[in-house]
DNA sequence: CGATAATGTAAGTGAGCACTTACGCTGAGT
DNA sequence: ACTCAGCGTAAGTGCTCACTTACATTATCG
């Protein structure tokens, strides 16, 4: 038997650079050209390690979404001050769009006729409200107790808060410390 | 001189055509063959009433929002019944959608990166955000009266909440009910 | 009528792109 | 040292698509 393959090896080293393409100029503007050059291999490797460019993205998708979560898991880990639902609100504030996360949301979004690419889309927005909803649990529980479906409520409400935060930032319509500002006072209203 | 030109009345004539075919299928999947085919007429007529591809886009995006806001215009006539804000939300929260309003949001911001459709879209932002921005206020004068930068807060969070639910409505992710139940619990909250 | 510009039809054109093929090199197992 | 699969390079291939060109027809004015 002749050499091992490092095909699994090669996908974890490239999909950091593949998402950030994705993430930074949409499905449709990224090629196969562009992805094989930032990776600096050619194109058929890319094609050994994915069967074709749809798949590269939603590989591409839940490395995003594994990323933040990771990100946020450090965040509520042992050293904790205030609730963990308030310290993501000020994280998010600081951090929000850093990882491309929003912005791959959108990408698929003008894809949504892709079955294969909405389900993948709708598993990370889901998995991202069920996050979201467990800090608001966590939260009301120590403070001021309410109804199970409020708190789902309330958590897609927060999802929507930090879409639009995205959006202002991406398009320049709020300055930084408005955007933080907002994040802050209106995902406080929504949490209590 | 011989005939004058009707480019003025068949732009107007064909405008909603275009429109719809980029609300339903962003920029990217929409060909101009597509839209000649949908127009009922061949790609040069097209390329005869705007300059490219780009133009159509830029157009159609105008003409979503002026639709919008053609109909909240009508929402918020003589009869009323209830705040204005009581009623936008009401009336969301049953349409929310169906003219593509957020759509064509999502597919220009995958294309946010040509300058062009960038400030036709942050222009469109922002005019829905101002809109409700005054209903806000109105609802806000008449009930209980705040700061001035928290109704702008606000309206954000609100535009926010229109567009998580148009998100989850695009992904199968919450039922009608439940879509409804959001936008009006949620907005409510934020309103006051 | 006859000149002229608007309107329509039909057939390109050339560039970009997803994906493939052909083939040479490398290195672990026997 | 020979084999054979993994790995890499280089050059296509065929298709789609934005945009164009050439030309026929029509309507309005003097």
């Amino acid at each position: 038997m002749p050499r091992v393959s490092q095909a699994d090896a090669k996908r974890r080293e490239l999909l950091p650079v593949v998402a950030g393409a994705f993430a930074e100029l949409g499905y449709r503007r990224v090629t196969t050209a562009e992805l094989a050059e930032r990776c600096g291999v050619r194109e058929n490797i890319l094609y050994r390690l994915w069967a074709d460019k749809k798949s590269m993205f939603i590989a591409a998708i839940e490395y995003v979404y594994d990323l933040s979560e990771k990100i946020w898991a450090e965040l509520f880990g042992p050293k904790a001050t205030g609730s963990s639902a308030e310290r993501l609100l000020e994280y998010e504030s600081k951090h929000l769009g850093e990882f491309g996360h929003s912005r791959i949301i959108f990408a698929g979004l003008s894809e949504a006729d892709d079955p294969d690419i909405r389900k993948a889309l709708a598993r990370m927005y889901a998995r991202y409200q069920k996050f979201v909803l467990e800090q608001v649990t966590a939260h009301r529980d120590a403070h001021t107790p309410a109804g199970k479906a409020d708190a789902a409520m309330a958590a897609w409400a927060l999802v929507g808060l930090g879409t639009v935060v995205t959006i202002t930032k991406e398009l320049g319509l709020l300055k930084e410390r408005d955007r933080v500002h907002l994040l802050a006072e209106m995902g406080r209203r929504l949490l209590d």
